[in-house]
DNA sequence: GCAAAAGTGTTCTGTCTACACCCATGT
DNA sequence: ACATGGGTGTAGACAGAACACTTTTGC
């Protein structure tokens, strides 16, 4: 299959994590091919020669989940030649955080969202890969407000505390959470009102603008 | 499995720092090929089937600087389609900080220590991962004390300081600086002095092995 | 009226900043 | 005795952590 002159083969993975059912939850695909054949493996795919990285993360962000316009980070190279054990693939892996309601996937037998913290067996490395990606999210989170891309567009500060809860996987305390996410740049109050049954409404609040305001990270323009 | 008939190429590239002559210095080499014949780039070089990329770029920089065992950290990978004119090439960009003590470099025409806030033009996007790599040094610095691998074994708060400075490029308050250097965890106080001329003799500083462990990332935890 | 979640302030503590003078040494 | 860099402390601002009760709604 491979040779010493034959060259390396790259791929971009992409961990793609979003809050359903009230978990953090991670998009996994099964293989059909060996090595690992039917174990669940995170979404990537090779890069084409006229992409670069970004636009290769995207594109396997597509057409997994059809969503367009999301965060997304370039996570870290892992190129370790034990990895795979076909043959020596170097990976570009990604992080990308979407929105439930912005999710078009097929929810078929092969494509699952998992539960991050109660992972089944995983293919390659990807389990090293994931953990990574919650660390770098994690760090991000005390940075800037990246959780809103968790969101729906419109939510209670409840809402936005459950996102922070799920992602540092710790409790936090309501009223130090609230003072805090008041002075977030770019949130907004709405006069508008969350209805549920049985209990009082809360207030509804809205990220204005999409720039994440980060000197660490490189990010994902918009397209238009 | 492989639908595209021309591979990509990977390599890694290497960004080395140093103190040297009270100046931050990159490690630059002269390129002998086109394209960019004759321009400084990055030192770097192609991945072996059987080396991971630390060991990838932890040969380069020894074929480079003969420094073994030292601080090297993944930085990012580039991948634009353009930033080649002759091939599509990815590379996976680290960075080092080394001491000059410890450097064995052939200073010759084609090899030489360039200061960081005065480059000359570079090949590629050298310039970019350069710059990339100095916001990563300071990120790190606010983190845990890297500069102390800039810094000769023995050493005194002032010469930790200078080192803070060049690398923020920016200058530190003395007092504040020195309060919070003495509670570095890893800090060990000798009993012994620079010996200079004219001038009052400076205590002299250590750092004890501190795990700077090789999965980058986030080296030293939060304070308590 | 009760269940369920929304909403609200103060105190304490530790950290960062700004800032100016005396000390030890070699010449 | 002077030039050179070494060494020291305090006060104010700010941010994070701990902590408990009242309000609004649907049933």
């Amino acid at each position: 299959m491979f040779n010493e002159t034959k060259s390396h083969e790259i791929t971009v993975d992409v961990v793609i994590l979003t809050i359903k059912n009230d978990t953090l939850r991670v998009l996994l695909v099964k293989r059909t091919n060996e090595p690992f054949k039917g174990r669940w493996a995170i979404p990537g795919g090779f890069i084409r020669l006229s992409e670069n990285l970004d636009e290769a993360a995207l594109r396997v962000l597509k057409e997994k989940t059809n969503v367009d316009n999301i965060y997304l980070e370039q996570l870290y190279t892992f190129g370790d030649p034990l990895r795979r054990t076909d043959a020596r693939v170097i990976t570009c892996a990604y992080f990308a955080l979407i929105r439930e309601e912005d999710v078009d996937v097929f929810d078929s037998a092969d494509v699952e969202w998992h539960k991050v913290y109660e992972l089944p067996p995983l293919a390659f490395d990807h389990k090293e890969i994931i953990e990574y990606s919650l660390k770098r999210t994690r760090e991000r989170l005390e940075m800037c407000p990246v959780a809103y891309q968790l969101l729906n567009q419109k939510f209670t500060l409840t809402e936005m505390q459950k996102s922070y809860e799920l992602i540092m996987n710790k409790s936090l305390d309501k009223r130090n959470f609230r003072k805090k996410a008041l002075t977030t740049p770019g949130l907004r109050e709405l006069d508008e009102y969350s209805k549920s049954k049985s209990k009082r409404p809360a207030r509804l609040y809205t990220f204005e603008s999409i720039s994440l305001d980060s000197k660490r990270a490189h990010f994902i323009k918009k397209k238009n």
